[in-house]
DNA sequence: ATCCTTTCGAGACTGTAGTTTCGAAACTAT
DNA sequence: ATAGTTTCGAAACTACAGTCTCGAAAGGAT
């Protein structure tokens, strides 16, 4: 019988995994998302279709890992002020948002989020929290050095950082070259007058905990 | 010959065209972005496939002019206030987003559109011009009003404006019943902060407290 | 060493849905 | 009227997601 979490049988090849993520990033930037096939991942990757569904339920969920994984955005480095922790901040978002293969499908991702809760659940806790924790970290430097004096809505600011760089790239088109110092700007200038303000309301959105999603989400059969 | 604009064959029957927009509207609403089938849509309406191929290229592309078409922002009527105005822009931006069956499929359309410049083409002219311009409308309502010391920078604006609610909805998931208030109060201090700053500079103000957020009275129109 | 379980690549199979083809019908021009 | 052109609905065509089976291989357990 099998000891604590030990796996009976084979082993699944770590290089297997691998294959698979490198091949949909590959073919997401020749073919794009809608010319993406499993059968050309799996063709790409040199292994069978099986190896795939066996990690990943469906093919939105297999270019899901491939795109999010590790893509989680870092804090960048205090840089000694809200203005510069802001436009260091905005950088990083238009720099993973601009990599054509992940942004292309990262849009076709969202709508398929929007009609699976399943995904979307996923896609919130891989994704949006940690960025949204990250922004809070940054928010709370600036307050700890004193250019703040208090937290503003965190929530609030989190959906305009990002969903303006979204909106700027793939709805305006727009060239993003300086549109971190543009946007740091204002949304600096923003806080710095908000802080005097009241906020709105004082409700807390409870962030559902989620227990046990098997980290590669598919249960096993 | 044919005579001037005068089509030869066949005409196309109006009644085609309706139906099939009602009928894309219909199920949207009822299957979602992700459900909907081509097939479905020609039964639905009563006409055969072809005559919705003859009208558009492809699927997204029926999607999107049923979805689009007609749904151009209205500029909300002047409210006295530039928070005010504000407030209102966001709740027609709002409930437009909120409706279920244009949201998924403005998510999964702009999946498409960043792989397909004919489509990105025929969606910037058609969607996101007018709704620019109608951004800078109620800008300059603002300057005239006296409240905005000069214009700001419309397609920055225009991004955070339109791109915050995206964000909102779509990817943090969040409720959107307070989001106009919060997103107008906060865009509305950005704007008194950012107006009376000079444009290219990175200037780094200490704590300079400014109290001037006063006239802040009127909230409704 | 020998089972047992699981993964592996390969390929066949199925159902669904986007797209195209086809004969008939509708309309204009001569 | 008749020829030419275009639209119509129905049906055929095609691609692909997803599933399954196969024989082989790689572990762990006894």
């Amino acid at each position: 019988m099998e000891h604590n979490g030990q796996q009976v049988g084979r082993p699944r090849d770590s290089r297997v995994d691998e294959a698979i993520t490198a091949a949909v990033r590959k073919l997401l930037g020749e073919v794009g998302y809608a010319g993406l096939t499993v059968a050309a991942v799996a063709e790409c990757a040199g292994i069978g279709k099986a190896s795939i569904y066996r990690r990943y339920a469906t093919k939105h969920e297999m270019i899901f890992a491939a795109v999010v994984h590790g893509e989680v955005l870092e804090v960048p480095p205090d840089t000694g002020s809200l203005l510069g922790d802001l436009t260091a901040l905005a950088r990083v978002i238009v720099g993973h948002l601009s990599n054509p293969a992940a942004a292309g499908a990262l849009m076709s991702l969202l709508g398929e989020i929007a009609a699976d809760p399943t995904l979307a659940e996923r896609f919130t806790t891989t994704f949006v929290d940690p960025e949204r924790a990250g922004n809070a970290e940054l928010l709370e430097r600036a307050v700890r050095r004193g250019e703040l004096e208090r937290l503003p809505d965190i929530d609030l600011f989190h959906a305009m950082f990002g969903g303006t760089v979204l909106s700027w790239l793939f709805i305006s088109h727009h060239d993003p070259h300086d549109l971190p110092e543009r946007l740091a700007r204002f949304v600096c200038a923003a806080l710095r007058s908000a802080a005097h303000q009241p906020l709105p309301s004082d409700r807390v959105p409870a962030v559902a905990d989620e227990r046990s999603v098997a980290p590669d989400g598919r249960s096993r059969p």
